[in-house]
RNA sequence: CGGGGUGUAGCGUAGCCCGGUUAUCGCGCGUCGUUUGGGACGACGAGGUCGCAGGUUCGAAUCCUGCCACCCCGACCA
């Protein structure tokens, strides 16, 4: 074994770090809390950014770009949001440098470049928006604007995790303009649904879908709904918000519109995003001990091919095989790595592909030659089988298929396992250290929020949606409550 | 911001307490050969401002002072 990897039971947080060294997704740059994302991390996202964009355009949005640099005067206009974000915010305050006088060879900041009004680095771009919908908005005729972009941001977080928490981080943010509030609020649901779409389907991840609390809420919006999902060791992970923003933003940088009857009204708003913390749910929804495990749908390479030869004769055989159900395959969609690198033996090859995440193998030799088989694994559950080559095709489409419901049902009986009905607040103060979601009464104060927060960690990570609507009484305080909500300790 | 840790070749490290030839070992890298069904082996070879800046000393990776960077734990976290 060239590269160890924590077992999970040892140290969850150890196994995560090496699971993104083995597959090669990401390391630590020089900067701090920042990442490099490597090629194949990279490609990873680029499946998940291709499939959402697919997704954002089907439901009619179009990309744009907004610039990075925020000045401070329009970033501080909407209250709410500038306070929430003003902590963690990197400021450009001047536009050049100079040779230092005092340290030749050195570089210093140029005192005489100050910029007269500094600019903040964007945590998150409603404000630079704004301003500009400002400009485009001026009837109903208008609206409404459906607008996404992808671009990187920047929040100096005191702790950062590879993925899952970076200074820099790569995301889309959707940001929407309509007439009504009724629009908007349905534009909120729609892009929520989308998200929970996508992770279920794509990512073979279940997501619960609800609101948040208004503690934990996004700082400028009157509703947050979110998806959140449940990791391998049991904490919970938001993998995605969409805002209902109100009339906040079209206050704040004052965007009206003249609705058919002439009459001025503010612009209704919404917001939403995901982030490459989505790579880090991918990596803990599925991997195990061995390394990566990636959906067929979100792999950048669905099977990787093996072969096994003495000399060149031999491979030009298997080449000449393979051929053409490597056509087949990848006519089929089926993204194949056929690695004939001479320089690295199969058994390397197995355990790289395996690190990796690659959903299927195949490994073809000269014994199979003989008998016109193939060998066929599957990365989900280990699993070996020599089947003839005349099948190869038809068992790679399903095994594809296979390993995408095998890996949802999995994360999906695993949140079942973990998640549970509670009404004792003692004996959710004893469990939840375990981790796993707990459904509870809460009476609606943030009070309580708070208190079970400094009491146990845990938070309400969202008052769901589905599930029974039945009333009860708050596990902390007795009041009543209209339905439960889901409290876990989150990332 | 508090606590802890680390910084020596691309990576991981030994040496540091107790200063003294040419800075240790493994992986990786290069050449050649043998290999190839679960992370091959041999031979030869290349690769170092010992984080940075001062200081002490005949002599510093090692001692002293200052600085910087990153990591881990905590607080914080839309």
């Amino acid at each position: 074994m060239a590269e160890k990897i924590t077992k999970r039971e040892i140290d969850y947080s150890k196994w995560y770090l090496d699971i993104i060294k083995v597959a090669e997704l990401a390391e630590h740059s020089d900067v701090k809390g920042c990442m490099v994302i490597k090629p194949y991390g990279f490609a990873i996202w680029e499946k998940i950014k291709d499939q959402l964009d697919k997704m954002f355009k089907e439901t009619g949005h179009q990309n744009a770009y907004f610039p990075i640099f925020v000045p401070k005067s329009l970033f501080e206009a909407e209250e709410k949001n500038a306070e929430g974000f003003a902590k963690e915010c990197a400021v450009v305050t001047h536009h050049r440098l100079m040779n230092d006088p005092e340290n030749p060879g050195k570089l210093m900041v140029d005192p005489n470049a100050k910029l007269e009004e500094e600019l903040v680095v964007r945590p998150t771009s409603e404000a630079i928006i704004w301003s500009t919908y400002k400009k485009w908005i001026q009837s109903y005729r208008d609206l409404p604007i459906l607008i996404n972009q992808w671009a990187n941001v920047v929040r100096w977080e005191m702790r950062t995790r590879l993925f899952l928490r970076t200074a820099e981080f790569l995301w889309q943010e959707g940001h929407t303009a309509h007439a009504t509030k009724a629009e908007a609020i349905a534009e909120t649901e729609q892009m929520n649904g989308i998200y929970a779409k996508f992770a279920e389907e794509f990512m073979a991840m279940p997501v619960f879908q609800g609101l948040k609390t208004e503690s934990e809420r996004f700082a400028g919006a009157d509703e947050t709904y979110c998806i959140e999902a449940m990791m391998q060791d049991g904490k919970a992970l938001q993998a995605g918000t969409s805002h209902f923003l109100g009339q906040n933003f079209a206050k704040a940088f004052d965007v009206k519109f003249a609705d058919k009857e002439g009459k001025q009204d503010y612009v209704w708003a919404t917001s939403w995003g995901v982030s490459t913390r989505l790579m880090g749910a991918l990596i803990m929804t599925h991997s195990d001990d061995l390394g990566l495990v990636l959906p067929p749908a979100l792999a950048p390479i669905h099977v990787a091919i093996v072969p096994i030869y003495k000399g060149d004769d031999q491979l030009e055989e298997i080449k000449s095989k393979l051929g053409p159900i490597i056509s087949e395959l990848r006519s089929n969609g089926v993204a194949v790595k056929f690695d004939d690198d001479d320089n690295k033996r199969p058994g390397w090859k197995f355990a790289e592909y395996e690190a990796k995440g690659v959903p299927v193998r195949l490994a073809i030799g000269p014994r199979d030659l003989e008998n016109g088989k193939i060998e066929i694994a599957r990365r989900d559950t280990q699993e070996k089988n020599v089947i003839d080559l005349s099948d190869c095709v038809k068992e790679v489409s399903r095994l594809l298929e296979e390993i995408q419901t095998n890996l949802y049902q999995k994360a999906l009986d695993f949140r079942e396992k973990n998640i549970q009905m509670i009404d004792s607040y003692e004996e959710f103060k004893s469990k939840i250290e375990n981790g796993g979601f707990f459904l509870a009464h809460w009476d609606g104060t943030a009070e309580t929020e708070e208190l079970v927060k400094k009491e146990t960690k845990a938070t309400i990570r969202c008052i769901p949606f589905e599930g029974d609507k039945e009333e009860g009484v708050c596990m902390v305080t007795g009041k009543p409550s209209k339905q439960r909500v889901i409290f876990a300790k989150a990332y």
